[in-house]
Order: C-alpha cells, then structure tokens, then sequence
RNA sequence: GGUCCCUUCGUCUAUCGGUUAGGACGCUAGGUUUUCAACCUAGAAAGAGGGGUUCGAUUCCCCUAGGGACUGCCA
C-alpha cells in the first residue's frame, strides 16, 4: 500500500475545540499508523476573519497534544495557483458569473421553500446575454463566481459510510469566488489537495455535500480525486451537538484546566469506535490501534466526566519526575516526591493539587464535633514526640486506643477531620509527616 | 420542504438469521485497606415502536417516532 498523505486544514478564525481537533487527531492517527504524512494546511483565504493570533493558537494546540505536522502551508500564499485553475475553470465553462447580490439569493431561497420546493440555485446567471452583462457591469456590478455542476450522480466509496452517491442537480452550484475576487474553500482546497498529492481526505461529515461538489471540481482540473473518509461528528454528553458549547470546550481552555494531552487524545481517539474507551501512554499507542474500519456511523459522545476519569487515571500513574516542573509552577511547596506520592491519587487534574496544598500547608478549617473533645485534648498529649514520621500516625493511634479505648473509624476520622478538616484525603500516616508536628499541634489546639 | 446518516445495558460498543445478546466504563453489594482512592469478587442493566419476509429476526425490507448533518458570496 502506498503511504498516505493526508491533510488537517483548519481555518484560523478561532480557537481549535474538540470538534476540529478529533478530525486532526484522526488524521494524524491514519498517517502515522501506515508511515504517512500529516500536512497542516491554514485555510486563511477568508482574510476578514482570519487573524495571525488564532494561528499561533492553534499550531500552539496541535503542539502541546503532540499532533506534529511534516509540512505546513497557508492557503493565502497561493493565490497565483487558485488563479490558474479558476482560468483553466473558465476556459472549460465550468465556472461562470453570477450577478445576484445577497439579498437576491436570500430572497430566491425563502421563496423556493415556501413553495416546497428545494433551496438549490436557478443557473439564472447562465441565461443572462453578453449584453446584460455588460450593462450589469456597466452599473458597477462585479460578480461573483459558480461552479457548474453535471447534473449527474457523484459515487464514491467512504472508508467510514462505505458507498456514497449524490445527486448533483440537488446541490447548487457552489460559489469559488467571491464578489470581491476572494476564494472560498472549495477551489483553493482542491487545488492544494491535487498540488500536495493528497491521498485521502478525512474530516468531518457535515463534509459530505461538499465532497460531492469537490470530487467533480477534482475531476475537472485533472486532479486524482482522494480516497474520502467522513467521520460521524461529536456531541455532547447530553446528546446535543457540540457546535452549540464550543467555548466551554476548547483545547487552550482544557489545557488551562490542567488536563493531560494524552486524555484528551485517547478520549477522542475511542469514542464512536469498537474499541474499550481507555487511556494509551502515546500517539503512537493510539496510531497503531487506528482503523477505519472500527469508528461506527452514530454520532460519538464526548463527554468531560469521562475526560476526567481518563485524566484522573493518567495522573494516577505519573511520576513525580514527568509532572515536576507542572508542581513547581503551581507551588513550590508541591514539588517535592513526598508530596506528589501522598496526594496524586486524590487529584483527577493537576490543578487538584492546589487544594492539597492548602490542606497540608495552608490554613486547614479544624473540624472538631463537641463529643470529640476531650478526645482530641487526649490527643494533644499523646502525639508523639520529636519528628512525624511514617510511624508516627501508627504510634499516635496505638497511644490513644490504649488512653480512650476507641478504635476504628471512631478512632482515626475525629483525627483526620481536626487535620485536615476534611473527611477523606490521603493516607494519614504519610499525611502527618508533611503535616508537620507545629502545624498538627497547632490544628488540634485550634 | 428536500437530501443523506443514525437508533443494542446509563455510556462506548460486539453480534456478519439460530447466542443464556458478549465486553469495557459507570453503577450497586461484598471483600480488602484503620478514610477516600486503588484492587479483588459478585450483581443489576439493552435490541425505539409497528408491520412484513422467514421454520426462526437484534440481524433483511417497509412505515412511524426520535436524533444528527447538509441544504451559505462559512469551513
């Protein structure tokens, strides 16, 4: 099999969320489980809403999750070849002008669905004369630019929905350029898919409609039309789709949120395929899992309780080494392997750690029931003396069982509950010692 | 309005006409741990509804319902 050449063509009017990053992901996923190349394409040719800022952004994205790109290009380098083939275009009289202004469209569209009828545009433009161009022109009008579709049916085979076929005289003829001689996506996208030899077209399929049109503008610049694949898209957890929340789940914000990369990646990596939703250490783990063949037809779930677990089960298995640097930058006071050991099972994001600071070197609220009173007086007396180790907690509960007689849960909770204020937490007798015996006595004196 | 896609435990899914409908996560219970988590064991939990075809339908066909996408001078 020849070694795909694949392509995520983001445009950078945005920040990237985990819509756009799943289709990156996949694609990345297919070409380096065959040995391929992941090409990152900026589709930057709307100029008005694409910014410098949203690019930086969302290379910065696809870094930090590690979907590293073997060659980039942007889309407004290029202007001179999308000329070309929008003459080649003309030459054929497959792209003609169309004068109608916004509104017009507009209009003609309500009107076609109030009558029943479908939304598709009426070629009127093809029946204006060289006389009634010129006199719209003469007016001051410039026009924008349509494809000409066959009319006939467009068949391929999708690796994901398997054999496809659309009528094209149910589609309008697509717009390529603008009125202000802007392109849209659709030329500019196959040019550069035929210039960069792409061999499969993966997105999303909301895409479906627009590969129909796509495969006959492929057909007639010449061009192989790519092997397509259009993966079912994501919705939430409540089962409504994602377009809907995008701000609430872009990956900067994730990212801010503390959440491990590899969470991220192995969560959309699985969901909506047969395979176990489960954490993986790397890309290259995920890559070789990857098929086709195993992502089904419904809409995948995307769903940030399990992003968490998933999360929560990486960090489990981290060691202090790999997330040094992260404590330091949260707190000093964190970055220490004692600590990490202690806690690290108790936090589901890193910035869990944060709480667990404040608990074992902050300020903890003293939780003390009044029948535990005299309990912890006893207590104080008891502790023992010179320096907390992982021994002491052993020692203090053994001292004060034999002084009290309580044991078990009546025991221990009136103890971590002065602490640590808290009901839960880590293990005590490795909790104590970084405790401290000051800030111990200090708590239990209140 | 039209076109396309989808519907199996709570969730992601397996099943290529005959199965006690399997697995994973989650959940519940018990065990273990002097908390929580982790871990071990057990358990509950599903074919959207209605018609066909067939000896037999989760599986094939049709209808209905529900969900998603497209129907842009967005991508």
């Amino acid at each position: 099999m020849i070694q795909p050449i694949v392509r995520f063509a983001p445009s950078p009017t945005g920040r990237l969320h985990v819509g756009n990053v799943r289709t990156a992901l996949i694609n990345w996923l297919f070409a380096k489980g065959q040995g391929g190349t992941f090409i990152l394409r900026i589709d930057d040719t709307d100029v008005e809403r694409s910014t410098k800022e949203y690019e930086d952004g969302l290379r910065a994205d696809l870094s930090w999750l590690g979907l590293n790109w073997d060659d980039t290009f942007s889309q407004s380098d290029r202007f001179g070849e999308y000329d070309a083939a929008a003459d080649k275009l003309r030459k054929m009289g497959l792209l003609y002008p169309c004068y109608e202004t916004a509104d017009d469209l507009d209009r003609k569209r309500k009107i076609a669905l109030s009558r029943g009828r479908p939304p598709v545009y009426d070629r009127a433009a093809l029946e204006l004369t060289d006389e009634g161009r010129a006199k719209l022109e003469g007016g001051g009008r410039k026009p924008h630019w349509r494809f000409k579709l066959s009319g006939g049916r467009i068949e391929w085979d999708d690796l994901v929905r398997g054999p496809q076929s659309i009528d094209t005289s149910s589609l309008s003829d697509p717009v390529l350029i603008r009125e202000d001689g802007s392109y849209l996506y659709t030329l500019p996208s196959v040019v550069d898919d035929i210039n960069a030899k792409i061999t499969h077209v993966v997105r999303g399929e909301d895409h479906v409609t627009n590969s129909g049109a796509q495969i006959e503008v492929f057909k007639a610049l010449g061009g192989t039309t790519p092997t397509m694949a259009h993966t079912p898209l994501l919705i939430g957890a409540d089962g409504q789709g994602l377009s809907k929340r995008l701000g609430s789940l872009s990956i900067d914000q994730l990212r801010a949120e503390s959440f491990e990369p590899m969470a991220i990646a192995s969560l959309l990596a699985k969901i909506g395929t047969s395979d176990n939703v489960e954490t993986r250490d790397s890309l290259a783990q995920l890559a070789e899992e990857f098929s086709f063949s195993k992502i089904g037809r419904s809409p995948a779930r995307f769903d940030e309780a399990e992003l968490k677990s998933l999360n929560a089960s990486i960090l489990h298995g981290q060691s202090f080494e790999t997330v040094k640097d992260r404590l330091t930058a949260i707190d000093e006071r964190a970055a220490t392997e004692a600590f990490w050991q202690v806690i690290r099972e108790n936090c589901s994001v890193l910035a869990d750690v944060t709480g667990w600071v404040e608990t074992v070197f902050g300020d903890a609220t003293r939780l003390v029931d009044d029948e535990d009173a005299d309990f912890i007086a006893a207590a104080i007396t008891l502790l023992p003396d010179g320096e907390l180790t992982g021994d002491s907690w052993g020692e203090w509960a053994k001292a004060l069982k034999a002084e009290t007689g309580r044991k078990g849960r009546g025991l221990f909770m009136p103890l971590r509950k002065a602490l640590t204020g808290m009901e839960h937490g880590p293990d005590m007798s490795a909790l104590l010692p970084l405790i401290g015996r000051d800030r111990a006595l200090a708590r239990l004196k209140g």
